[in-house]
DNA sequence: TTCTCAGATGATAATTATTATCGTCCGGTA
DNA sequence: TACCGGACGATAATAATTATCATCTGAGAA
Protein backbone atom coordinates (compact mmCIF):
# COMPACT_ATOMS: atom_id res chain seq x y z
CA UNK A 1 0.00 0.00 0.00
CA UNK A 2 1.54 3.13 -1.09
CA UNK A 3 1.16 6.66 0.30
CA UNK A 4 2.11 10.03 -0.93
CA UNK A 5 1.30 13.85 0.07
CA UNK A 6 -0.71 14.88 -2.84
CA UNK A 7 1.44 17.39 -4.89
CA UNK A 8 0.50 20.82 -4.77
CA UNK A 9 1.31 21.61 -8.38
CA UNK A 10 -1.61 20.02 -9.50
CA UNK A 11 -3.87 21.78 -7.44
CA UNK A 12 -3.74 25.34 -9.83
CA UNK A 13 -4.97 23.30 -12.97
CA UNK A 14 -7.86 21.34 -11.05
CA UNK A 15 -8.89 24.86 -9.72
CA UNK A 16 -9.38 26.22 -12.86
CA UNK A 17 -10.92 23.30 -13.83
CA UNK A 18 -13.40 23.35 -11.16
CA UNK A 19 -13.90 27.20 -11.34
CA UNK A 20 -14.78 26.93 -15.19
CA UNK A 21 -18.44 25.17 -14.36
CA UNK A 22 -18.61 26.79 -11.25
CA UNK A 23 -21.92 29.06 -12.52
CA UNK A 24 -23.58 26.15 -14.21
CA UNK A 25 -23.24 23.56 -11.58
CA UNK A 26 -24.70 26.58 -8.96
CA UNK A 27 -27.70 27.17 -11.11
CA UNK A 28 -28.05 23.50 -12.41
CA UNK A 29 -28.98 23.51 -8.32
CA UNK A 30 -31.31 26.31 -8.25
CA UNK A 31 -28.89 28.65 -6.96
CA UNK A 32 -27.79 32.23 -8.16
CA UNK A 33 -24.08 32.97 -8.50
CA UNK A 34 -23.38 35.55 -6.15
CA UNK A 35 -20.01 37.29 -6.61
CA UNK A 36 -20.00 36.17 -2.45
CA UNK A 37 -20.17 31.89 -3.80
CA UNK A 38 -17.99 32.67 -6.48
CA UNK A 39 -15.49 34.21 -4.44
CA UNK A 40 -15.47 31.79 -1.65
CA UNK A 41 -15.06 28.53 -3.47
CA UNK A 42 -12.38 30.56 -5.31
CA UNK A 43 -10.88 30.84 -1.92
CA UNK A 44 -11.65 27.13 -1.12
CA UNK A 45 -10.26 25.73 -4.06
CA UNK A 46 -6.36 27.91 -3.95
CA UNK A 47 -5.90 26.43 -0.15
CA UNK A 48 -4.07 23.73 0.16
CA UNK A 49 -5.06 24.04 3.98
CA UNK A 50 -8.13 22.68 4.70
CA UNK A 51 -9.05 26.19 5.84
CA UNK A 52 -11.93 27.31 8.72
CA UNK A 53 -14.60 29.88 7.72
CA UNK A 54 -12.73 32.54 9.48
CA UNK A 55 -9.65 31.81 7.15
CA UNK A 56 -11.44 31.78 4.14
CA UNK A 57 -13.43 34.77 5.61
CA UNK A 58 -9.86 36.55 5.72
CA UNK A 59 -8.67 35.64 2.34
CA UNK A 60 -12.21 36.77 0.48
CA UNK A 61 -11.94 39.89 2.27
CA UNK A 62 -8.93 40.85 0.56
CA UNK A 63 -11.02 41.81 -2.21
CA UNK A 64 -14.42 42.15 -1.41
CA UNK A 65 -13.70 43.92 2.07
CA UNK A 66 -17.48 43.69 2.85
CA UNK A 67 -18.57 40.50 3.31
CA UNK A 68 -19.93 39.23 6.28
CA UNK A 69 -18.56 35.74 8.30
CA UNK A 70 -21.98 34.38 8.43
CA UNK A 71 -22.00 34.53 4.71
CA UNK A 72 -19.02 32.39 4.74
CA UNK A 73 -20.24 29.98 7.51
CA UNK A 74 -23.42 29.65 5.63
CA UNK A 75 -21.84 29.37 1.62
CA UNK A 76 -19.29 26.63 2.92
CA UNK A 77 -22.62 24.53 4.07
CA UNK A 78 -24.06 25.33 0.56
CA UNK A 79 -21.45 23.88 -0.67
CA UNK A 80 -21.05 20.76 0.97
CA UNK A 81 -24.70 20.48 0.54
CA UNK A 82 -24.79 20.87 -3.17
CA UNK A 83 -21.25 18.65 -3.74
CA UNK A 84 -18.91 21.54 -4.59
CA UNK A 85 -16.84 21.65 -1.38
CA UNK A 86 -16.83 18.71 1.98
CA UNK A 87 -16.63 19.09 5.34
CA UNK A 88 -13.39 17.50 6.38
CA UNK A 89 -14.50 17.44 10.31
CA UNK A 90 -17.72 15.67 10.74
CA UNK A 91 -17.65 15.61 13.96
CA UNK A 92 -16.18 19.34 14.78
CA UNK A 93 -19.57 19.92 17.20
CA UNK A 94 -18.97 18.77 20.45
CA UNK A 95 -15.69 16.04 21.83
CA UNK A 96 -16.83 12.89 22.05
CA UNK A 97 -14.41 10.36 24.52
CA UNK A 98 -13.80 6.68 24.06
CA UNK A 99 -12.94 4.24 26.97
CA UNK A 100 -11.79 1.50 24.83
CA UNK A 101 -7.75 1.53 24.58
CA UNK A 102 -7.95 -1.49 22.08
CA UNK A 103 -7.20 -0.72 19.14
CA UNK A 104 -10.09 -0.12 16.62
CA UNK A 105 -11.55 2.04 14.42
CA UNK A 106 -15.37 3.76 14.23
CA UNK A 107 -19.06 4.05 11.98
CA UNK A 108 -20.34 6.90 12.55
CA UNK A 109 -24.15 7.69 11.50
CA UNK A 110 -24.73 10.73 9.91
CA UNK A 111 -27.50 11.47 11.53
CA UNK A 112 -28.10 10.49 14.90
CA UNK A 113 -24.26 10.64 15.46
CA UNK A 114 -24.32 7.17 16.92
CA UNK A 115 -20.13 5.90 16.83
CA UNK A 116 -19.91 2.62 17.30
CA UNK A 117 -16.18 0.78 17.92
CA UNK A 118 -15.40 -1.64 14.32
CA UNK A 119 -12.13 -3.91 14.00
CA UNK A 120 -10.57 -4.23 10.70
CA UNK A 121 -8.52 -7.31 10.85
CA UNK A 122 -5.65 -6.43 8.54
CA UNK A 123 -6.26 -2.85 8.12
CA UNK A 124 -3.71 -1.87 10.38
CA UNK A 125 -1.19 -4.33 9.75
CA UNK A 126 -0.97 -3.10 6.19
CA UNK A 127 -1.38 0.37 6.83
CA UNK A 128 1.50 -0.19 9.69
CA UNK A 129 4.39 -0.36 7.02
CA UNK A 130 3.00 2.33 4.30
CA UNK A 131 2.35 5.12 6.68
CA UNK A 132 5.52 7.51 5.45
CA UNK A 133 3.75 10.72 5.14
CA UNK A 134 7.63 13.07 3.90
CA UNK A 135 7.21 16.34 6.40
CA UNK A 136 5.28 14.31 9.04
CA UNK A 137 5.99 12.18 11.77
CA UNK A 138 3.04 9.81 11.94
CA UNK A 139 1.78 9.16 15.84
CA UNK A 140 -1.24 7.01 14.57
CA UNK A 141 -3.94 6.57 12.01
CA UNK A 142 -7.93 6.17 12.65
CA UNK A 143 -10.45 5.16 9.94
CA UNK A 144 -14.25 6.52 10.02
CA UNK A 145 -16.64 5.07 7.98
CA UNK A 146 -19.81 7.58 7.56
CA UNK A 147 -23.12 5.74 7.52
CA UNK A 148 -26.69 5.52 8.27
CA UNK A 149 -28.10 3.69 10.91
CA UNK A 150 -31.33 1.21 10.83
CA UNK A 151 -32.98 3.31 13.77
CA UNK A 152 -32.56 6.46 11.16
CA UNK A 153 -32.80 4.57 8.05
CA UNK A 154 -36.46 3.33 9.51
CA UNK A 155 -37.64 6.80 10.66
CA UNK A 156 -37.41 9.59 8.20
CA UNK A 157 -36.29 12.02 11.01
CA UNK A 158 -33.53 13.33 11.89
CA UNK A 159 -32.26 12.92 15.22
CA UNK A 160 -28.98 15.03 14.39
CA UNK A 161 -27.77 18.27 13.63
CA UNK A 162 -28.31 19.97 10.46
CA UNK A 163 -25.10 18.42 8.68
CA UNK A 164 -26.18 15.02 7.73
CA UNK A 165 -26.00 15.78 4.06
CA UNK A 166 -22.36 17.57 4.07
CA UNK A 167 -19.25 16.17 3.83
CA UNK A 168 -20.41 12.65 2.63
CA UNK A 169 -21.26 11.66 -0.72
CA UNK A 170 -22.21 8.37 -2.06
CA UNK A 171 -19.18 7.16 -3.79
CA UNK A 172 -16.42 5.34 -1.37
CA UNK A 173 -14.34 8.09 0.62
CA UNK A 174 -16.33 11.20 0.48
CA UNK B 1 -9.90 -7.41 5.16
CA UNK B 2 -12.67 -8.50 7.57
CA UNK B 3 -14.64 -5.76 9.24
CA UNK B 4 -16.88 -6.93 11.94
CA UNK B 5 -18.67 -4.48 14.54
CA UNK B 6 -17.57 -4.75 18.15
CA UNK B 7 -19.32 -7.23 20.72
CA UNK B 8 -20.89 -4.88 23.59
CA UNK B 9 -21.06 -8.63 25.87
CA UNK B 10 -16.77 -8.19 26.03
CA UNK B 11 -17.09 -4.62 27.30
CA UNK B 12 -18.31 -5.23 30.98
CA UNK B 13 -14.99 -8.14 31.29
CA UNK B 14 -12.97 -5.22 29.87
CA UNK B 15 -14.64 -2.47 31.93
CA UNK B 16 -14.09 -4.46 35.08
CA UNK B 17 -10.75 -5.16 34.51
CA UNK B 18 -9.65 -1.26 34.30
CA UNK B 19 -11.35 -0.57 37.07
CA UNK B 20 -9.62 -3.03 38.72
CA UNK B 21 -6.46 -0.47 38.72
CA UNK B 22 -7.67 2.38 38.04
CA UNK B 23 -6.73 3.79 41.31
CA UNK B 24 -3.22 2.49 41.11
CA UNK B 25 -2.94 4.02 37.73
CA UNK B 26 -4.15 7.67 39.08
CA UNK B 27 -1.84 7.77 41.86
CA UNK B 28 1.24 6.64 39.41
CA UNK B 29 0.80 9.51 36.99
CA UNK B 30 0.60 11.89 40.50
CA UNK B 31 -2.95 11.87 40.98
CA UNK B 32 -5.10 11.96 43.85
CA UNK B 33 -8.13 9.22 43.16
CA UNK B 34 -11.11 11.78 43.79
CA UNK B 35 -15.08 9.74 43.27
CA UNK B 36 -16.06 12.26 41.07
CA UNK B 37 -12.82 10.88 39.00
CA UNK B 38 -13.75 7.16 40.01
CA UNK B 39 -17.60 8.15 38.45
CA UNK B 40 -16.29 9.54 35.33
CA UNK B 41 -13.87 6.74 34.05
CA UNK B 42 -16.69 4.71 35.15
CA UNK B 43 -19.50 5.57 33.18
CA UNK B 44 -17.33 6.41 30.28
CA UNK B 45 -16.67 2.59 30.57
CA UNK B 46 -19.85 1.60 31.15
CA UNK B 47 -20.89 3.93 27.74
CA UNK B 48 -20.95 2.14 24.28
CA UNK B 49 -21.55 4.73 22.02
CA UNK B 50 -19.01 7.62 22.59
CA UNK B 51 -20.55 10.40 24.71
CA UNK B 52 -20.02 13.94 25.12
CA UNK B 53 -19.46 15.42 27.98
CA UNK B 54 -22.73 16.44 28.92
CA UNK B 55 -23.86 12.65 28.06
CA UNK B 56 -21.42 11.76 30.94
CA UNK B 57 -22.48 14.17 33.32
CA UNK B 58 -25.99 12.96 33.39
CA UNK B 59 -24.84 9.84 34.34
CA UNK B 60 -22.57 10.46 36.77
CA UNK B 61 -25.37 13.36 38.43
CA UNK B 62 -27.74 9.92 38.74
CA UNK B 63 -25.28 9.02 41.54
CA UNK B 64 -23.48 12.21 43.08
CA UNK B 65 -25.89 15.00 41.66
CA UNK B 66 -23.60 17.32 43.01
CA UNK B 67 -20.96 17.09 40.18
CA UNK B 68 -20.46 19.81 37.95
CA UNK B 69 -20.08 19.81 34.07
CA UNK B 70 -16.68 21.69 34.15
CA UNK B 71 -15.07 19.37 36.35
CA UNK B 72 -16.41 16.38 33.48
CA UNK B 73 -15.16 18.38 31.33
CA UNK B 74 -11.61 18.48 32.96
CA UNK B 75 -11.42 15.45 34.20
CA UNK B 76 -12.38 13.77 30.55
CA UNK B 77 -9.01 16.06 29.36
CA UNK B 78 -7.10 14.48 32.42
CA UNK B 79 -8.24 10.78 31.70
CA UNK B 80 -6.75 11.41 27.96
CA UNK B 81 -3.63 13.08 29.07
CA UNK B 82 -2.67 9.93 31.20
CA UNK B 83 -3.80 7.81 28.72
CA UNK B 84 -7.01 6.58 30.39
CA UNK B 85 -9.35 7.47 27.71
CA UNK B 86 -8.90 8.63 23.95
CA UNK B 87 -11.07 11.47 22.26
CA UNK B 88 -12.55 10.07 19.42
CA UNK B 89 -12.93 13.57 17.41
CA UNK B 90 -9.49 15.13 17.64
CA UNK B 91 -10.64 17.93 15.46
CA UNK B 92 -14.30 18.79 17.17
CA UNK B 93 -13.05 22.66 17.81
CA UNK B 94 -13.67 24.45 14.74
CA UNK B 95 -15.10 23.04 11.20
CA UNK B 96 -12.48 22.88 8.15
CA UNK B 97 -13.89 22.50 4.36
CA UNK B 98 -12.21 20.84 1.84
CA UNK B 99 -12.41 21.94 -1.72
CA UNK B 100 -10.88 19.13 -3.47
CA UNK B 101 -13.45 16.47 -4.54
CA UNK B 102 -11.15 13.74 -5.98
CA UNK B 103 -11.17 10.40 -3.36
CA UNK B 104 -8.02 10.94 -0.33
CA UNK B 105 -7.05 10.42 2.75
CA UNK B 106 -6.10 13.20 5.46
CA UNK B 107 -3.24 13.86 7.62
CA UNK B 108 -3.27 16.11 10.47
CA UNK B 109 -0.53 17.76 12.59
CA UNK B 110 -1.45 17.29 16.01
CA UNK B 111 -0.21 20.54 17.25
CA UNK B 112 -0.51 23.37 14.91
CA UNK B 113 -3.80 21.13 12.99
CA UNK B 114 -1.60 21.91 9.40
CA UNK B 115 -3.81 19.26 7.14
CA UNK B 116 -2.39 17.90 4.13
CA UNK B 117 -3.73 15.66 1.57
CA UNK B 118 -2.92 12.14 1.16
CA UNK B 119 -3.86 9.33 -1.53
CA UNK B 120 -3.05 5.35 -0.21
CA UNK B 121 -2.94 3.77 -3.53
CA UNK B 122 -5.07 0.79 -2.57
CA UNK B 123 -6.47 1.53 0.40
CA UNK B 124 -10.03 2.30 -1.23
CA UNK B 125 -10.00 -0.49 -3.27
CA UNK B 126 -9.40 -3.30 -0.34
CA UNK B 127 -12.12 -1.42 1.56
CA UNK B 128 -14.40 -1.41 -1.00
CA UNK B 129 -15.52 -5.02 -1.21
CA UNK B 130 -15.02 -5.34 3.38
CA UNK B 131 -17.18 -2.54 4.36
CA UNK B 132 -20.20 -4.14 5.41
CA UNK B 133 -20.81 -2.74 9.11
CA UNK B 134 -24.41 -4.21 10.25
CA UNK B 135 -26.93 -1.73 11.88
CA UNK B 136 -25.31 0.22 9.50
CA UNK B 137 -25.20 1.21 5.82
CA UNK B 138 -21.68 2.81 4.57
CA UNK B 139 -21.72 5.83 2.27
CA UNK B 140 -17.73 6.32 2.57
CA UNK B 141 -15.09 6.35 4.56
CA UNK B 142 -11.99 8.36 5.98
CA UNK B 143 -9.18 7.92 7.66
CA UNK B 144 -7.11 10.70 9.42
CA UNK B 145 -3.49 9.86 10.11
CA UNK B 146 -2.12 11.84 13.05
CA UNK B 147 1.39 13.14 12.93
CA UNK B 148 3.77 16.38 13.96
CA UNK B 149 4.68 18.38 10.91
CA UNK B 150 8.64 19.13 10.39
CA UNK B 151 7.60 22.70 11.14
CA UNK B 152 6.46 21.94 14.53
CA UNK B 153 9.18 19.48 15.45
CA UNK B 154 12.11 21.81 14.87
CA UNK B 155 10.10 24.65 17.20
CA UNK B 156 9.23 23.33 20.36
CA UNK B 157 6.65 25.61 20.41
CA UNK B 158 2.66 24.83 20.25
CA UNK B 159 0.68 26.57 17.57
CA UNK B 160 -2.07 24.74 18.34
CA UNK B 161 -4.88 24.08 20.86
CA UNK B 162 -4.17 22.10 24.41
CA UNK B 163 -5.75 18.69 22.74
CA UNK B 164 -2.28 17.53 21.73
CA UNK B 165 -1.88 15.02 23.93
CA UNK B 166 -5.25 13.87 24.10
CA UNK B 167 -6.72 11.02 21.64
CA UNK B 168 -3.09 10.16 20.07
CA UNK B 169 -0.91 7.60 21.65
CA UNK B 170 2.51 6.49 20.35
CA UNK B 171 0.81 3.24 19.25
CA UNK B 172 -0.44 3.11 15.52
CA UNK B 173 -4.13 3.43 15.28
CA UNK B 174 -5.74 5.54 18.62
C1' DT C 1 -33.90 47.32 -20.66
C1' DT C 2 -36.85 47.57 -16.70
C1' DC C 3 -39.71 45.17 -13.34
C1' DT C 4 -40.40 41.83 -9.80
C1' DC C 5 -39.53 38.80 -6.06
C1' DA C 6 -37.57 34.59 -3.93
C1' DG C 7 -33.79 34.04 -1.98
C1' DA C 8 -29.09 35.92 -0.51
C1' DT C 9 -26.60 39.01 2.31
C1' DG C 10 -24.91 41.96 6.30
C1' DA C 11 -25.35 43.28 10.90
C1' DT C 12 -26.07 41.57 15.03
C1' DA C 13 -28.21 38.79 18.70
C1' DA C 14 -28.54 34.23 20.50
C1' DT C 15 -26.96 29.69 21.34
C1' DT C 16 -23.72 26.00 22.30
C1' DA C 17 -19.49 24.02 23.76
C1' DT C 18 -15.53 24.75 26.17
C1' DT C 19 -12.18 27.03 29.11
C1' DA C 20 -10.74 30.34 32.79
C1' DT C 21 -11.20 32.22 37.41
C1' DC C 22 -11.41 31.92 42.12
C1' DG C 23 -12.86 30.77 46.74
C1' DT C 24 -13.53 26.46 49.18
C1' DC C 25 -12.87 21.62 49.98
C1' DC C 26 -10.54 17.22 50.45
C1' DG C 27 -7.19 13.14 49.41
C1' DG C 28 -2.80 11.73 50.74
C1' DT C 29 0.84 11.95 53.65
C1' DA C 30 3.53 12.88 57.88
C1' DT D 1 -5.12 14.54 63.37
C1' DA D 2 -3.14 18.65 60.92
C1' DC D 3 -1.33 20.30 56.73
C1' DC D 4 -0.97 21.43 51.86
C1' DG D 5 -1.37 21.32 46.90
C1' DG D 6 -4.34 20.09 43.86
C1' DA D 7 -9.36 19.27 42.72
C1' DC D 8 -14.00 20.86 42.84
C1' DG D 9 -18.26 23.80 42.20
C1' DA D 10 -20.10 27.98 40.75
C1' DT D 11 -19.92 31.13 37.52
C1' DA D 12 -17.91 34.32 34.15
C1' DA D 13 -15.61 34.53 29.83
C1' DT D 14 -14.46 33.00 25.33
C1' DA D 15 -14.96 30.87 20.74
C1' DA D 16 -17.59 28.90 17.04
C1' DT D 17 -21.72 28.58 14.94
C1' DT D 18 -26.50 29.52 14.01
C1' DA D 19 -30.76 32.43 14.08
C1' DT D 20 -33.09 36.72 13.15
C1' DC D 21 -34.49 40.26 10.36
C1' DA D 22 -34.27 44.34 7.48
C1' DT D 23 -32.36 45.22 3.09
C1' DC D 24 -30.47 44.11 -1.31
C1' DT D 25 -29.81 41.60 -5.74
C1' DG D 26 -29.53 37.84 -9.44
C1' DA D 27 -32.12 36.24 -12.96
C1' DG D 28 -36.22 35.40 -15.37
C1' DA D 29 -40.53 37.83 -17.21
C1' DA D 30 -42.46 41.54 -19.62
MN1 LIG E 1 -14.30 3.48 20.15
MN1 LIG F 1 -8.35 17.16 1.53
ZN1 LIG G 1 -28.56 7.11 13.30
ZN1 LIG H 1 2.46 21.29 12.92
Amino acid sequence: MELKVVNDSRRAAYARGRMADFAARCRAAGLPVTPQRAAIIEALLRATDHPRAETICAEVRRRHPHVSLATVHRTLETLCRIGEARKVTTLHDSARYDGNLKPHHHVVCVRCRRIRDVEIAGLDTALGGAIRAPGFKPLGWSLEIQAVCDNCANSGERAGRSSETSGVGKTPHN
